[in-house]
DNA sequence: TGTTAAATGCGAATCACTTGCAACAAGGAA
DNA sequence: TTCCTTGTTGCAAGTGATTCGCATTTAACA
């Protein structure tokens, strides 16, 4: 468990539960985006089994205190990947199979600036997702 | 009501039912992408009430013909905007107040080849989204 | 006008996710 | 260590969005 983790679960007046611990090692074991789903079901398998709803609350709250990033794919369900250690980046998805690929770019920087610009939104974040045939799919 | 709209529902084999053009016109009379739940109250509004199920089917249908694109926003629920005569495009909401302002922009056009060759995906869409604050929620 | 396939309304079902609440467990103070 | 406060969990019930089954219409067209 990273001290960064920590320090940041003790910043927001957060406890160190066994349960919650099980649930970041799932999220760190997987490089992956991962669904709340997916998560109960390899804490079960992990022998360290807990309630769905207890999984959404943690999720939730990692979300908040901004450890772990939201991806949405469209499949009707939210996907979560811890933040530490890994830079920003986006995912491409297979509409066959269902896939998912990590693109390690991100090309937003400076179109960022350029909508703050147009709009006077001050912008705060942004969600890109590329969807298409993988090769085993095509 | 287009005829490009009517050809492609003809080749779909659809019809252009009563409540599936009161549908179209309540789009079309939208710059801003709706949910279903707004079709449906507009609809009752407008004299020309029906089933939400028949909302949904319409939306679901529309999309896989190509005539409506989806946007989702990660509120909970999709919203869904007509794509005829309207430039390929991408928007920004105001965490505060909700707010969607159309972004008349894509800067997506080269970067999809790159992800192409690195993926050896065929990349068929994307979804970009920003997230912010706007004037007003500053 | 008759036939056929698609579409609709209605009600029930699903699915992802959230919430209320009583029992529990961190973790800091004494 | 023990005690106390407060966050956390499990369980069961509740939401809200979206989907489905099915009997009844309606558009399309021969
Ligand atoms: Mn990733
Ligand atoms: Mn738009
Ligand atoms: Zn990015
Ligand atoms: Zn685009």
């Amino acid at each position: 468990m990273a001290d960064s983790i920590i320090d940041s679960l003790k910043a927001g007046g957060k406890k160190l539960t066994k349960p919650r611990q099980a649930i970041l090692a799932i999220l760190e074991s997987n490089a992956l985006p991962v669904t709340a789903a997916e998560v109960h079901a390899r804490l079960k398998k992990a022998r360290a089994p807990m309630d769905l709803a207890t999984v959404y609350r943690n999720l939730t709250m990692l979300q908040e205190l901004g450890l772990v990033d939201p991806v949405g794919l469209r499949e009707g369900q939210m996907r979560y990947e811890v933040r530490h250690g890994r830079e920003h980046h986006h995912h491409i998805q297979c509409r066959g199979c269902g896939r998912i690929v990590d693109l390690m770019l991100c090309p937003l920087k400076k179109l960022t600036q350029l909508v703050e610009s147009q709009t006077k939104f001050a912008v705060e974040g942004h969600s890109l997702e590329f969807f298409g045939w993988c090769p085993q799919c095509r």
